[in-house]
RNA sequence: GUCCCCAUCGUCUAGCUGGCCCAGGACAACGGCCUUUCACGCCGUCGACAGGGGUUCAAAUCCCCUUGGGGACGCCA
């Protein structure tokens, strides 16, 4: 395969939920793993609903995917002209005819073949009048009246439908605008697209598309019908589900590589490979392995990825990308923004501990709190903070008071000098240090955290527990 | 109603040129190990070829039917 040209058609009427963004992930996967090109499209038709907003919202989002396209945006308004040039050609050529039919002629026509069992279809009543351009007229395609319409779909395989099943469909509306089929048809050639990869819900779309490929002379692209994805409920998605918008994932803190990763899996796959660089999803990525059936979405799943994703990404680059949240959670450290080091130490502390950039920040808050601000959890605090313990964290205080660096290695030696020294075991006093220093049962090695913490910080917790 | 598409563990899937599959991996769940805690990690358990007919020495894999899902039948996109 060779000069292969994709597309992605987005309509700006809302912003780019995760169905279409597997799909433009499919798209541009597989023109980047052929050395081809990718657009992209704005269906822009449908002037009531859509607006700048989504348009500049669903390029943000393909940006954060890191999905790049090639050449200019392309919107579909304004390109009336081109379109109609197609529908002056057919109409020379007699594949196509106008038809004074009204919108209400034509139901009827449905009615009468629904009541008797038959497929809603327009009966070609003008096929022959000859009709001439006018006020109300539209034009239609005059398709052929046996036969059938076969393709090979890249991910269903061989569809045949037979052409009893269409009807000479309008490609030109009344009022001069041209029709969704017969705007796709003309953008897609005109853009030279090679592989058509969209929805399944469009299967039923592509013998109507190939017939005015067919009538125009053109050469019909390549089709990919990726089925839809379902609900956990296997139900159709939608918000209730969590499944949302792409920018939604994005405020969550989740990583694009972890999305994208997710969702590729979502209908695709290479063997028992559950975990892709963006390198290895363009090598494996060919167009083959694209499974038929509809994929449920599962939520455990992706968060499962996006936590493996932050563990295994540089620590450096997971702080930057980890700070813009920590200023939305309000965190400072002593009233001032953290620092790099710090934002980087408290990540590489509490990274797989968190599913999520979101939840990571908000994770860092007990150790930037000060001593008497610290919320301890009633049921730790009731069991470690006793009265004996109370008496180990004091003598603590005192040992660790005598750290001159203060480093977790440093302060691992001096606590295991104490526990030693006067023949406990780690675990009595360990409980009643963590809660003093955490506030619950949980987060990282006691030295590391009064490591970050300092010595004024973690005497100043000690003494208070030690108090309480 | 008519047409099109789909059908392996709860979920994503491997398998699909039939035998290596009394079906493999991953997520979830559960149990254990590690461990001061929470996690991570590691080990293990539970768990599926929708049903029925064929074809064949042999079927998850091929064919047919049934059932169940989904989609489409617009001068919407």
């Amino acid at each position: 395969m060779s000069n292969v040209v994709t597309r992605f058609a987005p309509s700006p009427t809302g912003h780019l939920h995760i169905g279409g963004a597997r799909t433009a992930i499919f798209c541009w996967l597989l023109a980047r793993h052929y050395g081809g090109q990718f657009h992209l499209r704005i269906e822009d038709t449908d002037l009531l609903r859509s607006k700048q907003e989504y348009t500049d919202s669903i390029l943000a989002s393909m940006r954060w995917l890191g999905l790049d396209w090639d050449g200019p945006l392309n919107y579909q308004t304004q390109r009336t002209e081109l379109y109609n040039s197609y529908v002056d050609r057919l109409l020379e050529t007699g594949h196509a005819y106008w038809c004074s039919c009204t919108p209400e002629e034509v139901e009827a026509m449905r009615e009468h073949a629904r009541a008797h069992g038959l497929k809603p279809r327009y009966d070609g009543r003008c096929r022959d009048k000859n009709l001439g351009p006018g006020e109300g007229r539209c034009v239609r395609l005059r398709i052929p009246q046996t036969g059938k319409v076969v393709f090979d779909d890249m991910v269903k395989g061989k569809i045949a439908v037979d052409v009893s099943e269409l009807d000479d469909m309008v490609i030109r509306r009344a009022d001069g605008m041209p029709t969704y089929n017969m705007a796709v048809v003309v953008d897609d050639h005109e853009m030279g697209i090679t592989h058509v990869i969209r929805g399944d819900d469009h299967v039923s779309n592509t013998p109507r598309q190939i017939l005015i490929y067919e009538a125009l002379g053109l050469p019909v692209p390549r089709f990919g019908h990726v089925p839809m994805i379902l609900g956990p409920d296997r139900q159709k998605l939608s918000k209730r589900h969590g499944a949302r918008a792409v920018i939604e994932y994005q405020r969550d803190g989740l990583l694009p590589q972890a999305l994208v990763n997710y969702l590729v899996r979502l209908g695709w796959s290479h063997g028992d490979q559950e975990i892709f660089t963006q390198e290895e999803l363009i090598r494996f990525f060919d167009g083959s392995n694209l499974n038929p059936a509809a994929a449920a979405f599962d939520p455990a799943k992706l968060e499962w990825c996006n936590a493996h994703f932050m563990r295994e990404m540089p620590l450096a680059e997971l702080a930057a990308l980890t700070r813009p949240f920590v200023e939305e959670a309000g965190l400072s450290r002593h009233g001032r923004p953290l620092e790099d080091g710090e934002c980087e130490t408290l990540c590489g502390m509490f990274r797989e501990r968190s599913a999520n950039l979101k939840d990571l920040a908000r994770s860092f808050a007990p150790l930037l709190t000060e001593a008497a601000e610290l919320t301890y959890d009633e049921k730790a605090a009731t069991k470690n903070l006793t009265e004996a313990s109370r008496a180990h964290l004091a003598a603590l205080s005192g040992v660790f008071g005598a750290c001159a660096s203060f480093t977790a290695p440093e302060l691992e030696a001096a606590l295991n000098a104490y526990v030693s020294d006067n023949g406990l075991k780690f675990k009595d006093v360990a409980p009643a240090l963590r809660t003093a220093l955490m506030g619950f049962m949980g987060g990282p090695h006691l030295p590391e955290i009064m490591a970050f913490l300092g010595k004024e910080e973690t005497l100043a917790r000690l003494e208070r527990a030690a108090r309480a």
